[in-house]
DNA sequence: TTTGCCTACGCAACCGGTTGCGTTAGCTTA
DNA sequence: TAAGCTAACGCAACCGGTTGCGTAGGCAAA
């Protein structure tokens, strides 16, 4: 701690003092000369290329030079620069991430919570493979492609991961077509039809097989006018929960009612006031479908206002499986994404396609658990 | 929908079916030819220098052939190569975040939900200066500063964000030796105390004074026994709102009870166990200050769950301002944090201490604010 | 016609590593 | 002792842009 404070003051002490105005206020210069190959090789009295091969513990370089140069460049605290590198290699080591809930609701404390828990499973991996990742805000419209272009093209990285896949989403046409390395969060239904003309690979958590094992709970406790809370029709992922909630009812026997599966918003307040809506209704459902966890907050928070128990004869359950439901009141039932899982595998297979080895499954299906709680209850 | 069916149909018939050789599934080259400037040249029958000053609106070229080279590059999707440009220039046009909440309890659903809003503005600001983002993961321990040193020192990024700050942060000490560029998401005590000699800018929401506002909010009400729930004593964070509340009490010329201040992690399960703890006193606490909104969920599970209704008698504030509080039983009471918006100041004061031209305010403090929900009552 | 100047562009070095190939010194072998 | 071989390292081109400086060509002024 003693040397620790002491380089602090030498930190400190050490500024650049110039117009006497603030002196201690000026920055201390940028571009610090940091130590290039070419300084390590003059001082070690050798060539560049020698230099490089005994940093990169060439064999054709004996140990006793390898050990020197190597000894130097600690102690100039040498650190290859990352652009030279990249640009013998036509390869940036590093991938991306393309999301739309880095520009989504951010203001108002209504961030999706479940990209951090996918960074943290991407982030983990790829430092395993020494990939750096590159966080990038999706474009809409006109200009969505215009990043993939800017990334891949310009090679800012090596190959990226899209989020939130839509049906003919024609950003797989384009990647496709320039090649660009990517592997997809989430299915493209016709990619998957096609899966042999698709050759990049995907994960994802089976959206589908989620909410009709979660539709099925319900229809198990005696559940029969069940709605289905959430979502528009823009991604798969709302669009796949939607077809197992009626694939469940389908497979009891009971009819799809279009009243009963509403379209929403994504955030609680959406939740909250749809639950209105429908509680006033003369015949409400027993049970709600929220294709989210977000969207259950709000729907239970609705059923207490209005006086209603969330338990036997108003069920509740959500999808995603946020550390939070389990404290909610009553705790919410809920179908849990193993996102982390599927950052790691994402970045697993991207590097994979970065390699030349295209994995052995073409796409990875994770399947959600069914998390039983309180809310659902028995009618 | 029908056509939504068809393809989830093909989709279950489609299973992999590889060992039968499968040709389609080869991935297709990596490496793709992407055209240089030297290739633009050769095709408009000029010298590189040329195109690169016609592709950088140099007015040393006429027009005319500016024009011409322009539609060139554009018609073979010319993206220039960003580690060759890097190269030149020394600057990368990349910052980078290093976080911990990426290593942190990830497993779980505990993500924390405050690092999605952060990068919201990271991302949108840095967007705004054509900066890239690169996120990464904070080693603890021996490691840590390696980290900074193969970011910035291999110039993968220009500059770094820090957040976590802790008393002694012998990080800073590093960066400034090393003179790395970086701003803080969070003060260290110390250098704000020598402001004057530590050069670099910060950013931070005030928990302090958060911390005071928020109990004499509840003083205010007439509590006296209030308990203060969270944190260990590592991060500023932590300490800081830690010293709010006891600011709050001496204020109102309270004496500290060491016993109401309570350390603990940082997940709702912290919150609910700690509570539970107290509400078995025999003179409990009438109100609860959680250090964060994810620990007040535990805390009001913990109440509900004791049959200790949230309210007069027993209150409870959090800290953070997550979207859920609103929609929780009560809704809490919360101090709000512009997240968002200290995520761009970063991107800004970072920006400028990579253009040398540092900011006037050496840092920025922005205020919290108190929203009053039904989870605080008059005692 | 010559001088002068300016426009428009070419040449080549450079950023910091990497790598194919050539070269030298030292040693072995005939 | 000369030829041959190999270990150890140097040379220089290269990755893809950028940029200082040089120069050819055109036109105006003298």
């Amino acid at each position: 701690m003693t040397t620790q404070e002491q380089h602090m003051e030498s930190a400190g002490s050490n500024e650049p003092r110039q117009s006497e105005g603030q002196p201690s206020r000026a920055l201390p210069e940028l571009n610090t000369v940091r130590p290039t190959i070419a300084e390590i090789a003059r001082r070690a009295g050798v060539n560049k290329s020698t230099v490089s091969r005994a940093l990169r513990q060439d064999p054709s370089i004996p140990q006793a030079t390898r050990q020197r140069i190597q000894d130097l460049a600690a102690q100039l605290n040498y650190v290859p620069n990352a652009s030279a590198r990249h640009l013998n290699h036509a390869r940036t080591d590093t991938i991306a991430l393309v999301s739309r809930a880095l520009n989504l609701d951010t203001g108002a404390g209504n961030a999706d919570p479940f990209l951090v828990e996918l960074l943290a499973g991407i982030a983990d991996e790829a430092a395993g493979h020494h990939l750096d990742v590159l966080l990038v805000r999706a474009e809409e419209g006109e200009r969505e492609l215009g990043v993939y272009q800017r990334i891949l093209g310009g090679r800012h990285a090596d190959g990226v991961i899209l989020t939130d896949l839509r049906p003919n989403d024609h950003r797989l046409a384009y990647l496709c077509r320039h090649r660009y390395p990517h592997v997809l969060f989430g299915r493209s239904a016709e990619d998957l039809a096609e899966a042999r003309l698709y050759p990049y690979p995907w994960a994802e958590v089976d959206n589908r097989s989620g909410a009709r094992i979660g539709t099925e709970h319900l229809l198990s406790l005696g559940h029969r006018r069940i709605a289905f809370i959430g979502g528009g029709d823009t991604y798969h992922w709302e669009r796949d929960r939607r077809a197992g909630y009626r694939e469940a009812l389908a497979g009891a026997n009971l009819p799809y009612d279009p009243r009963l599966c509403i379209p929403s918003g994504i955030s609680q307040k959406d939740g909250y006031l749809l639950t209105q809506q429908l509680l006033s209704w003369e015949e409400p459902p027993t049970a709600i479908f929220a294709i989210s966890d977000v969207l259950a907050v709000g729907v239970m928070r609705a059923a207490l206002d209005a006086g209603v128990q969330v338990g036997p004869t108003f069920s509740v359950i959500g999808f995603d499986g946020l550390g939070l439901g389990s404290y909610l009141t009553p705790p919410l039932t809920t179908l849990r994404q193993p996102i982390n899982e599927v950052g790691r595998i994402l970045v697993h297979l991207l590097w994979a396609v970065l390699h030349g080895a295209p994995p052995e499954e073409p796409y990875v299906f994770l399947q959600p658990e069914l998390i039983v709680r309180a809310s659902t209850r028995g009618y």
